[in-house]
DNA sequence: ATCCGGAGCG
DNA sequence: CGCTCTGGAT
């Protein structure tokens, strides 16, 4: 079959299941992004938790993260974990986001997405996945986000055997319409799908993709 | 390959 | 308790 049929069979069936998913739940695209830095390797649930701090004390915002102390800033964030590295990146991300378009959104969505991208890997603590999240979840760029949810489901599914971020993110792009709404929606799905079932000790009893061809279950 | 880390779950 | 969580830096 061909792949692009495949990839819209697995993402209508998961539609079907979990239903949309309405990501990024934020209320600015400044929070995104901080989530984006916050939720690595982090249930979603701890972010929220420090987000919520961060609004409580009125710092969501970059100037105000680069104005607090340090410590301040790693006592608030401390329910999303790793609260040391994190209050570190989210300073440097604040501070980038300030130097380079003056913490202005409507700036930043000026610049070419490749360029943006690359800038956006240089900051400390941006790798290949939050700065695709920013992309795709701030800044509504055509963007495919990969993460562990994906390469583990995708290798699963036999879709693809390769390990690597860029060609996994190629795979999806080069096999879907570049179309926002549609890698808002499909990574969303995958991270439920991931949550669920395919677990890193996968549940494969009820999963939803029963039916859709073999699974391999690594 | 290791470290960072609190929180929630069964 | 052990496991897992929308990774990245060293």
């Amino acid at each position: 079959m061909k792949q692009e049929a495949k990839l819209f069979k697995i993402y209508n069936k998961l539609l079907d299941y979990f239903g949309p998913q309405h990501w990024w739940p934020a209320d600015s695209p400044f929070e995104v992004m901080v989530g984006a830095i916050l939720t690595q390797s982090t249930n979603w649930g701890n972010v929220e938790k420090a987000i919520a701090n961060l609004k409580r004390v009125k710092v969501l915002t970059p100037e105000k993260i680069v104005e607090s102390r340090e410590q301040s800033v790693e006592r608030w964030i401390k329910p999303s974990g790793y609260f040391r590295q994190k209050a570190r990146k989210l300073r440097a991300f604040a501070k980038f986001f300030l130097r380079e378009y003056g913490g202005r959104l409507r700036a930043m969505r000026c610049e070419g997405v490749q360029t943006l991208r690359e800038k956006l890997l240089a900051v400390h603590g941006i790798g290949p996945e939050t700065a695709d999240s920013i992309l795709l979840y701030a800044l509504n760029k055509p963007n495919f986000v990969v993460d562990a949810y994906t390469r583990r489901i995708g290798q699963r599914l036999g879709l693809f055997d390769f390990e690597d971020y860029h060609q996994i993110k190629e795979y999806f792009e080069n096999n879907l319409p570049k179309r926002v709404r549609l890698y808002n929606e499909y990574h969303a799905l995958l991270v439920a799908l991931g949550k669920n079932f395919c677990r890193p000790r996968p549940l494969c009893q009820n999963c939803p993709l029963n039916g859709l061809g073999r699974c391999k279950k690594n």
